[in-house]
DNA sequence: CGGGTTTGACCTGCGC
DNA sequence: GCGCAGGTCAAACCCG
């Protein structure tokens, strides 16, 4: 599990990261140069380190889709798309998780993908379109592989015609940074989160120890969701209001909860995926800045 | 005390 | 001009 954990870099609001094999960018399709990754690299980062906690991933993200529940009961079918996807993947998937990217220049990358501008919508002259964004499918499955901006929520609204809110952030890595982003579920498929960034940073891209001394407070504070928009427990202690059996759980087993985004999303211990990360990325030489994966094109 | 989330109120853009 | 919906503000509160 921490091995895991390692490459899920569950910085910050882990769900809303970047992904590298299933996230895509609504709008133009460009091949990124900036991002490669080598099967050598893949075997090596899952051989050498075991991962045997697979299952685990596989129970956070039932617990996640558990606890980012709609307002209101949906029903839902899957595009044809999204289903093709989940088939490639049970076909195909040979590995537990997505290739992870390993990115060359992340600054440079994300800058790249910030310029560009949403087509998501009808073209139209008005201050708001006039915003860069840039629009971004992400996958349930691809929850941890994240971007390592420092990000605070600001706010979170019922979205006419979705089942689910859709929540504010505002970067916090730097005072004056007009870097925005919206972290919405798909109701179409709410396995698929569409995530909006807005703006650009004015600052450098905050190095990987950095964002995980960022999170460490982050995770070692229990945060409990009472709000009536979004529906939020701590996995299976569903019902559970009780801070002490919030603990409890946690203690048990060795997850954080975390209400950040999305509702609550059970985090790992972070010490253990610190120390791992820095082992294997002085191995590979690794930079796991999971906003790196923002701009990509995979 | 600093930094985080929550949430009702307020502001603003847009369609009719 | 009006109403709606989205986006932001800010006070209250939480946590270490």
């Amino acid at each position: 599990m921490d091995e895991l954990a390692c490459f899920m870099d569950w910085d910050l609001e882990s769900i809303v990261r970047g992904c590298p094999s299933t996230a895509t960018t609504i709008m133009e399709h460009d091949p990124n140069p900036n991002f490669l990754f080598h099967q050598q690299d893949y075997d090596l980062l899952f051989s050498t380190s075991s991962f045997p906690e697979f299952s685990e991933t596989t129970r956070v993200l039932d617990e996640l889709d558990e606890l980012y529940k709609p307002f209101y009961p949906v029903f839902h079918t899957l595009s044809p798309h999204i289903q093709n996807n989940i088939n490639d993947d049970n076909n195909n998937n040979n590995h537990p998780l997505p290739l992870p990217i390993i990115p060359k220049e992340p600054e440079d990358a994300i800058k790249q993908d910030l310029q560009q501008v949403s087509t998501v919508s009808k073209p139209k002259k008005s201050k708001k379109s006039l915003n860069k964004r840039v629009v971004k499918e992400v996958t349930a499955a691809d929850i941890g592989v994240c971007d390592a901006w420092a990000w605070r929520k600001y706010g979170q609204k019922p979205i006419k015609g979705s089942p689910y809110p859709r929540s504010y952030y505002r970067c916090s890595s730097s005072k004056g940074c007009l870097a925005r982003k919206q972290v919405e579920r798909n109701h179409l498929d709410p396995t698929i989160f569409l995530v909006t960034y807005t703006a650009e940073h004015n600052h450098p891209y905050p190095t990987r120890r950095n964002s995980l001394a960022g999170i460490s407070r982050k995770n070692n504070s229990l945060t409990t969701t009472t709000t009536t928009t979004t529906t939020t427990t701590c996995s299976s202690s569903s019902n559970s209001s009780s801070m002490e059996e919030h603990k409890g759980f946690k203690k048990q087993h060795g997850l954080l909860c975390e209400a950040a985004e999305f509702g609550d999303v059970w985090f790992p211990d972070t010490t253990d995926i610190d120390h791992e990360f820095m082992r294997l990325n002085n191995k590979l030489e690794l930079q796991f800045h999971a906003g790196d994966f923002i701009s990509g094109n995979y």
